[in-house]
DNA sequence: ATAGCCAATGTG
DNA sequence: ACATTGGCTATG
């Protein structure tokens, strides 16, 4: 001990002394009888203060001070000169727990007022979001903001309704094409949790499904949740949940409603007067009361991953609550990501699937062709399309309407070739050159070079082709290439839900397909899909498999004449698994894949970004865990033109996520300590890796 | 974060 | 001798 530590001991006697005498606030207030110290988390989203500070609870408060309730504490203030707490600043905080003692040596601020009496922060919603704070490095303050809404008084002030009985099991429908379907669904009815990842069948039969399994809990007397990527799929669920077990059961949680209607919604599922909840990405948090099931709609969709730090992911979430609450999963799509697969894999999770025989009777025809077989003759030509797509699409037209999916302009940057398609370079750094506007020079995407006179390193070519041509020009053509025919597009600006059972032309943006009334759409086209492939990205195959399926979905079934063509390269892995329907075994694939490189999800990855001095002082500083990897760091470009920023990524065994993610906020508090130092972005499972 | 404390450095 | 600045610490 050095002398200074003389004065530490001297005061560690007076607050002692003080403590001792009973836990109390600073100056005279009259404190509650009962439980006169409250646990608060305070809300400073300062990652080195995530722990809980206690303060006394008033006398005036002692009723409406419950655990859960929204407080203001005074935070951060000094004792002045004369031993006088000169307050700190107003926070927003949560009380976590009343207490009989403090375990501070010191006198408490007390609670400087008690803004509401609900409990909104209950004690599972409390250990859900520490789960996910610990396990994406971030505060559980910055989790908090995520799952709790903002409050609004009118809507607490209302009553929520009487909660209903539980309703009757409900007949299997659907579920009876799926080889462990029904026995799935009486697993839920029982009360049991089971785990499945499940490939759902081409058509409209999913919303019905998912809205089965939420009765089957319900009816076992538990909660149920689902998530799904975006407000339209949650419409479809809501309506097939209305059908199924009428208005009431479940509410909303979705962007349509204003702040206080969703706070209204919040506060019934809090308030365990609503069993089941379906919602987007922000209803992953939904405090839904013996939760039975947690449901998520095609888990690789990117919106379900959160965009607000620390990042969740809506899978991982519904994973950790699954394991924390008990509760089954059903981890759903079209389509089968990497991760899902995992859990299969490792025997976390039991495969949902039907029958080949009923997956080939229910999916479309496709077929593949490569953009170089372009269209001979002059209809074809126009549209910018194959003959065996144009011909398709005439054919099908006669029946009904086509579906057309375009990727949305900018989602791939780059240029290519317009003869032979190799990706346009910057001659200096290697980034993707860009079209600025309609008649400006070429640019460098990373380095701003300007490039004046481009010609092809492969072939000499001078001609330039857009990876992507955006719906309305494609609309534009395709309307000269079938005269009287309607055309009707959606995409980003307006997204239309539903096309009539009618011959028509419907030019679509991935995610934004209308499903078509009736029977289903009489063909797709699936263009530019060389371009979703090329992305230098390690889940380009899934990703594009996953759109080329969405849209396939809503085809009518080959037997009814239903086609899809994909213009690709027809020995692609995601081609192959799209002409095969077989989105479990492309991931399968992927998953060997990524076990020979030992990518995620089978390692645990985070990244780190940030000037190269803060980068590599933030890995001098991390205790790693045994067995961990630096890959890197590598240049990167940051968000503004010309910034140089470096990237390393930090790779672990999977059941170390945790021992990373500990290490490096330890690591980050460290770092912020020295407010000199230039900041680090820290990302556990990064999206882009590859 | 941010205010406050202390020590080291700079200025009259 | 006093003001300024930078580093470090505690926040109930």
């Amino acid at each position: 001990m050095s002398s200074a530590d003389g004065a530490g001991e001297q005061l560690a006697f007076i607050r002692e002394t003080v403590r001792k005498a009973k836990p109390r606030a600073a100056r005279g207030v009259r404190l509650a009888e009962q439980a006169p110290v409250a646990r608060v988390l305070v809300d400073k989203g300062v990652l080195s203060l995530d722990q809980f500070f206690d303060y006394a609870v008033p006398a005036a408060m002692a009723d409406d001070a419950r655990p859960g309730a929204r407080v203001r504490v005074r935070f951060g203030g000094r004792v002045g000169a004369h031993g006088r707490r000169e307050g700190g600043a107003l926070h927003d905080g949560f009380i976590v727990e009343r207490r009989d003692t403090s375990d501070y040596n010191g006198p408490l601020a007390p609670l400087a007022r008690v803004l509401s009496p609900e409990q909104v922060l209950t004690p599972a919603l409390l250990r859900l979001c520490r789960a996910v704070a610990d396990r994406y490095a971030g505060s559980l303050a910055d989790v908090l903001q995520l799952a709790v809404p903002p409050r609004h008084a009118g809507a607490e002030a209302e009553p929520s309704p009487r909660p209903l009985p539980p309703p009757a099991a409900p007949e299997p429908g659907g579920w009876a094409r799926y080889g462990h379907g029904p026995a799935y669904l009486a697993s839920l009815a029982a009360g049991h949790g089971p785990r499945a990842v499940w490939t759902a069948l081409p058509g409209p039969g999913w919303p019905e499904e998912i809205a089965r399994a939420v009765a089957a809990t319900l009816s076992s007397g538990r909660g149920a949740l689902v998530v799904l990527p975006d407000g339209r799929s949650v419409a479809r669920v809501d309506a097939a949940l209305n059908a199924l077990l009428g208005e009431g059961r479940h509410v909303v949680l979705a962007a349509d409603a204003g702040p206080q209607e969703r706070y209204r919604r919040w506060l019934a599922v809090s308030r365990g007067s609503v069993h089941a909840a379906i919602g987007t990405r922000a209803a992953m948090f939904a405090p839904v009361r013996g939760l039975g099931l947690v449901v998520v709609w095609s888990d690789g969709d990117s919106s379900h991953s959160d965009p607000n730090a620390p990042h969740p992911h809506v899978r991982e979430v519904a994973l950790l609550r699954a394991a924390e609450e008990g509760a089954g999963a059903l981890i759903g799509g079209l389509s089968t990501t990497v991760e899902a697969a995992q859990l299969v894999r490792t025997g976390w999770a039991r495969p949902l699937a039907a029958e080949r025989a009923t997956v080939r009777e229910l999916a479309p025809r496709v077929r593949t062709v490569t953009d170089l077989d372009q269209g001979r003759d002059a209809a074809a030509q126009a549209a910018r399309l194959p003959s065996v797509a144009w011909e398709t699409a005439h054919d099908a037209l006669t029946r009904g309407p086509v579906l057309i999916q375009v990727p949305r302009r900018g989602y791939v940057p780059s240029l290519a070739c317009g003869r032979c398609r190799t990706p346009v370079r910057c001659r200096r750094c290697g980034g993707p050159l860009q079209a600025g506007g309609a008649d400006e020079p070429l640019a460098c995407a990373w380095c701003g070079e300007a490039e004046g006179d481009w010609h092809c390193v492969e072939c000499g070519s001078f001609r330039l082709r857009a990876q992507v041509v955006g719906a309305r020009r494609t609309a534009e053509e395709l309307g000269r290439a079938f005269p009287r025919v309607p055309v009707r597009t959606s995409g980003r600006e307006s997204v239309l839900a539903s096309v009539p059972d009618a011959p028509a032309l419907v030019i679509s943006t991935p995610g934004a397909e209308p499903v078509a009334e009736g029977a289903g759409y009489a063909a797709a086209l699936l263009l530019d899909g060389w371009a979703l492939l090329n992305r230098p990205d390690l889940r380009a195959g899934e990703e594009a498999l996953r759109r080329w399926l969405t849209a396939a979905a809503l085809v009518r079934p080959a037997g009814e004449g239903g086609t899809v063509v994909v213009v690709a390269e027809p020995t692609a892995r995601a081609v192959q698994a799209l002409v095969r329907w077989d989105p479990a075994g492309h991931a399968g694939l992927e998953l060997d894949e990524r076990e020979q490189l030992r990518f995620p999800p089978v390692s645990r990855m985070a990244s780190v970004t940030g000037a190269p001095q803060a980068v590599a002082d933030l890995l001098g500083l991390v205790r790693l865990p045994d067995g961990a990897d630096v890959l890197g760091p590598v240049p990167v470009a940051g968000p503004a033109r010309g910034e140089e920023l470096e990237r390393a990524l930090l790779r672990v065994a999977p059941g170390q996520g945790a021992a990373l993610a500990s290490a490096l906020k330890a690591a980050q508090i460290a770092r912020l300590a020295l407010r000199t130092a230039d900041p680090v972005r820290i990302r556990i499972d990064p999206l882009d890796i590859g």
